[in-house]
Parts: structure tokens; C-alpha cells; sequence
DNA sequence: GAATCGTGGGT
DNA sequence: TACCCAAGATT
């Protein structure tokens, strides 16, 4: 780092004056943040709501659908008179669904103690599924606090403006890190500064490529200084991926289909397939509906529809007719790779489902929070209309 | 501190 | 195809 003498005369490690900053980096901003719905007209209630769907969830997926939720839900009074499952409903698709859950809470944690949103980030930090970024995030957009508010963006922008190589941004704490940002927080416009951090580090300071030559702050980065400022903060290799493969079945009994209630598990063994490496979905959807599963098995050599088709048989029984393949479904939750074969069967009338499965109705199941993945499965078996 | 929890898009 | 990545929180 180098090391600078202010007017003040005082030391300290920074290759700009915070004042220059500061300038620089909002003027861009003023210039060429992005349009995003939460940010018109800002409400405290609709920049939370933001924030929450915003974490490990990309701008453009969230642009989608934020606005539908707050129309739904307009209000904290709103959201936890909501029955849970409404709730989830309404976040089928986004993902981490724990966020959903958690965001139904807070709201009613909110109406129990009177119905007034938080005002600062002690207040915030303390509603669950707001944590360190999103406190800071909500209190400085929403409420004018001057707090800090590092996500992965800032992290990459604040230790590249600091950190000339690898080595040295590796001897830079994290709270080394939450200090320097603390400080750096405009005085004037703390959220439009973490929103300009953000902004900054989303489309210009990115973590394979940045582009220096559009960067306001470009002049006193420690890391393009370095020589290759992609160097720094760079890319965290993550654990490796587990491939898989199960099935579903859609079952149809004239015009209602059976589905799997939330924490229906474990799935359907499939003897022949040797041990599965997982039950089924328990521990992943919860709160959501699903389909008719088997448990997961390691994926490799030869597609098992056979063992797939004779367990289906199994577990239905008598009035059930034989089912049909319908089709592979991919799709990665989390570490895994599943590939999902998605067979198909109709039932008598009368044919009532064992539990723990149940028939739905078509009035109902629109309204069931099924995940992406149920999606494409019923979509694969031709039922994708009836949700 | 590491593992866990979804999904869609980019490379 | 396979990996990386995204306005993290929780355990």
C-alpha cells in the first residue's frame, strides 16, 4: 500500500484521499446507475424486500419479479397476515426458499411489536434473515444511516483499491476490510455510496476481466497498479459437484395430479441402483410441494429407466397403469447434478394415492408452491398447463 | 470456518 | 460439458 500525507499531516494507507473518493465514485454513479424498480420511489418495506431476494440472486432474475411480490404483498401488515405457503408461492423459482420463510417472520415479528419497520442496523440486524450486508443495506438506502454495506461487489472493489497483488490482498482481513469500508462510507449519501460500490463492482470493477479504462477510481487502484488487478479478489474455487439421477412420476387421476407435500421423504428406494447417495428432497424445498420422487443415486453408465419403471410399478399398486418415460429433466441444486427421469401414469377414478402423497385438484394446484425443477418435470410429462 | 441452501445465465 | 458467478444468512 502506498502511504499518503494528508492536509491534515496525518498517515494513512490509501492511494486517494476518502474525499476524492467519494467524489469521484458518486459523480459516476449520478451518471450511470442503473435503473431498478426498488429504486423509484423508495420504500423502506420495498428495498427490504429487495435486498432479501437480491442475496446470491442475480439483478436481472430479481427485476422479474420483485414487482409482483410487493404488489401481492404490499405491506408488512400484508406479508405476515399472508399464509406461509402464499408466501412461498409467491417466491417459486427465485430459490432459497429459507428467504421466504425468514422474510414471513420478520414481517410478523415487525406487526408484534407494533407494525414500525426498523430504523437502524441494530434494528435490522436483529430481524431474521438480515445479516451483516443487509442490515447495513437497508438502514443506509432505506433509513439514511450511515452504514456500511459489503457484499462480494464492494469486497472485490475495496480490495483491489488497497491490495496491489494476491499476496497482498490475502494479508487483508475481513476486518480489516469492514473497517475500511466503515470509514468510507459517504457521510452525505451513505446509500447511494454503497449503491455506487455495488453498481461499480457489478459493471465495471468485475471479477474476471474489469474494465479499468471505465473505472472513475481507476487512478488511485492499488491492484491496476499491480499490473493484473483480475488477480486480486479473484475467483474462489468452491467444492466439486456431485452428479445423480432419480426420478419423478406424474400421476394423473382424471383432472387432479398427486403431489408430495412439503417434508414428504424419503423418496422411493430402487433396489438394483445400490446405495443412494441421498433420501430424496429432504433438507432442500422446504415449504415447497413436489412430485412423486425417488431417492438419488450416483450418476454414471447406463440411464436406469428399468429400475425407475419397476419401482413406480411397485408403489403404486393395482389400478395403476404401467408407467411410461416421459423424457430427462437436468438440473443442479446447489453441490448436485441431477438428472431427473420423468415418467408418467394414469389412474382409475377411485385410485387413492399411498401417503404420505395426496390428489390435487385443479382449482388448487396453481396455487401450490412447486419448485423450478417440479416445474420442468411436469412440463416434460405434459401437465405443464395445469400449473 | 466450512458446509449448506436454488436458479439462471455466461463462458 | 463443466464450471463460474450472483446485492448472503445460518448453523
Amino acid at each position: 500500500m502506498t502511504v499518503r500525507t494528508t492536509s491534515a499531516g496525518t498517515e494513512r494507507a490509501a492511494a486517494l484521499p476518502d474525499g476524492t473518493l467519494r467524489r469521484d465514485l458518486l459523480t459516476w454513479y449520478d451518471r450511470e446507475r442503473r435503473p431498478l424498480p426498488w429504486r423509484e420511489r423508495p420504500s423502506a418495506y420495498g428495498i427490504w424486500v429487495s435486498e432479501i431476494m437480491l442475496q446470491q440472486t442475480t439483478v436481472a432474475t430479481v427485476m422479474t419479479r420483485w414487482r409482483a411480490f410487493v404488489d401481492r404483498f404490499p405491506d408488512p401488515a400484508a406479508l405476515a397476515a399472508a399464509p406461509l405457503e402464499d408466501v412461498l408461492a409467491a417466491w417459486s423459482g427465485l430459490g432459497y426458499y429459507r428467504r421466504a420463510r425468514a422474510l414471513h417472520e420478520a414481517a410478523r415479528q415487525v406487526m408484534a411489536a407494533g407494525g414500525e419497520l426498523p430504523r437502524d442496523v441494530a434494528g435490522w440486524r436483529a430481524l431474521p434473515g438480515v445479516g451483516p450486508y443487509t442490515a447495513g443495506a437497508v438502514a443506509s438506502m432505506a433509513c439514511g444511516r450511515r452504514a456500511a454495506a459489503v457484499d462480494t461487489n464492494v469486497a472485490r472493489v475495496l480490495r483491489r483499491l488497497h491490495c496491489r497483488d494476491a499476496e497482498a490482498d490475502r494479508g487483508l482481513t475481513a476486518a480489516a476490510l469492514a473497517r475500511l469500508a466503515d470509514r468510507l462510507v459517504d457521510p452525505d449519501r451513505p446509500g447511494d455510496w454503497n449503491q455506487a460500490l455495488m453498481d461499480l463492482g457489478a459493471a465495471v470493477c468485475t471479477p474476471a476481466a474489469p474494465s479499468c479504462d471505465a473505472c472513475p477510481l481507476a487512478g488511485g487502484c492499488q491492484a491496476r497498479r499491480g499490473g493484473d488487478p483480475a488477480a486480486v479478489a479473484g475467483r474462489r474455487a468452491g467444492p466439486g459437484s456431485t452428479a445423480v439421477a432419480l426420478s419423478f412420476l406424474v400421476i394423473r387421476c382424471g383432472r387432479d395430479l398427486v403431489a408430495a407435500p412439503p417434508g414428504s421423504e424419503p423418496g422411493v428406494r430402487c433396489p438394483g441402483l445400490g446405495a443412494p447417495v441421498r433420501d430424496g428432497f429432504a433438507g432442500l424445498y422446504a415449504g415447497l410441494w413436489g412430485l412423486p420422487s425417488t431417492a438419488w443415486y450416483p450418476a454414471g453408465g447406463d440411464v436406469p429407466r428399468a429400475a425407475f419403471a419397476a419401482a413406480w410399478g411397485a408403489a403404486l399398486g393395482e389400478g395403476a397403469e404401467t408407467p411410461q418415460h416421459r423424457g430427462t429433466v437436468r438440473h443442479a441444486i446447489t453441490r448436485y447434478r441431477l438428472r431427473v427421469e420423468v415418467f408418467a401414469t394414469a389412474v382409475r377414478p377411485g385410485w387413492r394415492p399411498p401417503a404420505p402423497w395426496v390428489r390435487c385438484g385443479p382449482a388448487r394446484l396453481p396455487q401450490l408452491p412447486w419448485s423450478s425443477l417440479a416445474r420442468k418435470a411436469l412440463g416434460r410429462a405434459g401437465a405443464a398447463n395445469e400449473i
